[in-house]
DNA sequence: CACGCAGGATAAACCGATTTACTTTGGGAT
DNA sequence: ATCCCAAAGTAAATCGGTTTATCCTGCGTG
């Protein structure tokens, strides 16, 4: 176990010899095949710990079609929706008995058809791909042309040919609209950072959509732009100087974490008190948002259930238990309600979105 | 190209009758050998191209004693700096022509070895690990008994086995030193919420050292533990309790993001005011420290040249480029002061450290 | 008692590349 | 014209498993 550890790994050879039998009785053995008398598999079992061996992956996946490993490629890996929803996919992935191999689009969508071809090169038996805009760019559509296995996660609608999971962005959204609405806004602001994401028109549109039935005569700005930065910045700034005093919306929802960062550092800025001269509504939370004064009123989406499922209807799709149609599923997100919406100091935690699927 | 393309994937073999050469040939067309004839390698590429053949990096890393494959075992993925760090090792390995696998080992020890050794079973030309707690972990050793090339990254001091980059928490705690003990403060509270890692205590030594070279007469406490988010609160509220008034210390250096946090939640609950009351000043920066209100001075780590150094110092291992003793990197830190140090409202970068290597 | 058949075991082919060991080719020197 | 050597090319071995086709070996049956 010491002397020639260094010098060479056993292999299955080894083992075989060890234990006096074929190597192809310690492939079964060790792939939990029955059809082996039970000394003959303890003897295999035995060598095995003898000799410490360890299976090469790579040779063992050489034969088959498919191997047993999955794919992940994420627009970034900085974010904690992201890392949080690896980390998920991870230890589904050990749990299934398969290796997950990681990548980031960094926000390109030819590097992300780029990703793919790779994660098909690796021969992934599936792959998890949150696209950098929807399930219509170029990483889903190399999928396809692919034929492999996939389950699209986090930026899509309903695909006609992969499974979809995402937070169920509408109802959320509804949900924003029906606090803010509720509480009597006339005029709201809805700011996002990025305006090709799937994702964030469909928060738009929930908002939208909520707020108009619930009060027709609403005013509702957009204020969408994929400028860098500081040119946001001045966007939010030339906007409010527009709309000064009375024309001044009385609420922001804004539908990114980047963009509630944003929006709050004008607001600061500008000098205005919350909720009492504006109120802001956040989608997606993060930890300082439960620290800054006034702490920060947000949607959380419930990531580690979007890596269950996401993770579970892969593994479905690969071992042919499903074989219908594709489903999307929304996962139903939580309303934190914090300060800046203007409903108390304690945080409230809400269900909203219809849950399932659709 | 479509038809058969779906059916099986094109081989070396394929590839090789195409070009009328032999497979031997095409490989060392594509892995760029020089003895090869201009015109034979012509038609192979033109071969590779009319086919679209691509390689199969799990059969072209089979008969080598090594693959093109590095391992990155990080704590978590959930954190900025991680995920920012893994990024950077991506790509570097990619523009080196190697496939990064990452894994995260959830704070366990356990988890750390486990990882490192099935890091060996894929035959990974080198490994980055960062330590859950250090260089003298299970990791770490591991990595020592399977005779791998590795790096250790950023909860490491010096190793006598491997190279290890790190931010200069020394130097760059010493410049928060400077900055409180300089401004006038004699009671200073250090809060960490891990004990146990390597860089918080280098962080607390930094810092300690400096300030009792500047003022024999500071009084200096430490509140850490590694107990829950919760037993941490209580903490901090009944030291506050225990050093009411003027037993109360003017400045706290918090000791990770983490830290911050809680410390700053405190810091409101308790109706303190910043930086009259007390100053505040974190390790490790977050994009929402600027923000806040006031904005938070913080110590800002350089994790992109970090990632690019250890994927240096990595490649040079494995290549055989540098082979004498380890080396230990220490990378400077920047300070940014903000508002709750007391320092005036605009963001000041200042470059802490000794740099380059020790 | 001969036959058929099922459970177990195995030798050998196979997966798709790399690498070795050997052969062929071409050109320059003698 | 002959010889020699380096360059270029290839058949075959190899990597470490999986899978297939085949081969026992008993045991129950007609």
């Amino acid at each position: 176990m010491a002397a020639d550890d260094k010098l060479r790994r056993a292999t299955i050879h080894d083992v075989a010899r060890a234990a006096g039998v074929s190597a192809a009785t310690v492939s079964k053995v060790l792939r939990g095949v029955t059809s082996v008398r039970a000394d003959n598999a303890d003897r295999v079992r035995q060598a095995v710990a003898d000799l410490d061996y360890r299976m090469d992956p790579v040779a063992s996946g050489l034969r088959g079609e498919q191997r047993r490993i999955i794919g992940a490629v994420v627009p970034d890996l900085e974010s904690a929706f992201f890392g949080k929803l690896v980390t998920g996919l991870e230890r589904a992935a050990e749990a299934a008995g398969y290796h997950l191999i990681v990548s980031a689009s960094r926000g390109s969508e030819t590097r992300e058809a780029a990703l793919i071809e790779r994660m098909n090169d690796w021969r992934v038996a599936g792959c998890v791909l949150v696209p950098v805009r929807s399930e219509r760019g170029a990483g889903a559509q190399k999928l396809r042309d692919l034929g492999m296995t996939a389950v699209l996660v986090d930026r899509v609608s309903a695909d006609e040919r992969f499974d979809t999971v995402a937070s169920d962005n509408h109802a959320a959204s509804a949900a924003v609209a029906d606090l803010l609405i509720g509480a009597g806004h006339k005029h709201v602001l809805l700011h996002g950072a990025t305006q090709i994401s799937k994702a964030i028109r469909t928060r738009v549109a929930g908002f939208e959509g909520r707020a108009r039935a619930l009060d027709p005569d609403v005013e509702i700005d957009e204020l969408m732009s994929d400028e860098p930065f500081d040119t946001q910045r001045g966007a939010i700034r030339s906007y409010f100087e527009e709309h000064a005093d009375g024309a001044r919306p009385t609420a922001v929802f804004s539908l990114s974490q980047h963009s509630t960062l944003l929006v709050l550092s004008e607001i600061r800025r500008m000098g205005l008190t919350m909720p009492e001269d504006i109120a802001l509504v956040g989608f997606d939370d993060a930890d300082w948002m439960q620290i800054t004064w006034p702490s920060i009123t947000a949607v959380a989406q419930p990531v580690a259930t979007i890596a269950e499922r996401a993770a579970r209807a892969l593994f479905a799709r690969i071992e042919g238990e499903s074989t219908g149609f594709p489903v999307q599923y929304l996962e139903p997100c939580t309303m934190l309600v914090r300060q800046s919406a203007g409903q108390g100091t304690h945080e409230t935690p809400r269900r909203s979105g219809r849950g399932g699927q659709g």
